[in-house]
DNA sequence: CGCATAATTAGACAGTTGGCTAATTACTCA
DNA sequence: TGAGTAATTAGCCAACTGTCTAATTATGCG
């Protein structure tokens, strides 16, 4: 949970990549073949949302399954439910 | 909830910016003297937090009061949560 | 081995972003 | 009205980002 993760939210791309993930792990081809993206940039972007945590790769042969690490997005939930609820106090005692 | 909601969101100094805003809400001037950034660019920031939702703005004489916009962060909150829920029926059941 | 396939790494390039200074707007108050 | 203060808008620039093509790595299979 840090800048590097907001920054691999930031693109749509890889929001999309992460919903598709959220279904079902899926091959870097799998996902790949639902953009209109060549395969380096999506390497790329696989590569980004793998350094931030938010997803996780496993080989197998000479494909890559990538799947939803889902502990990071939980952190994020834990940042976001904290801004929510300081200083709220006299409002929502 | 768009995409301008997490641009918004990828940059350390709006996210510091929103959790001041946490705790009350406080004039530009106020927030700009917490931070090592001239006031033209702390401007920018308020107005790219204030596009994507995530503050209001208040005029009260020549100072603006900002404050935090708590609906978008819950929109994130359900966007994420949706994310975590889906694809885990086999080990969730 | 040698060729095909899956995916990545390398390097280039246009567009975006975040910072700055200078100028402008809006308001207060003597 | 005019000086002072709060904040923004305008315009510029270096750094970063997302995309591409070309080249490379790694695996599978006849």
């Amino acid at each position: 949970m840090n800048d590097e993760t907001f920054k691999a939210l930031a693109d749509p791309t890889r929001r999309r990549i992460m919903r598709l993930l959220g279904d079902r792990e899926m091959t870097a081809g799998e996902i790949a073949s639902q953009f209109d993206i060549s395969a380096p940039s999506m390497s790329h972007h696989f590569g980004v949302l793998k350094s931030a945590g938010l997803i996780n790769g496993r080989k197998e042969g000479q494909q890559i399954y990538y799947s939803l690490d889902t502990t990071v997005v939980q952190d994020l939930m834990a940042v976001l439910m904290d801004l929510l609820g300081r200083g709220k106090s006299e409002e929502n005692p």
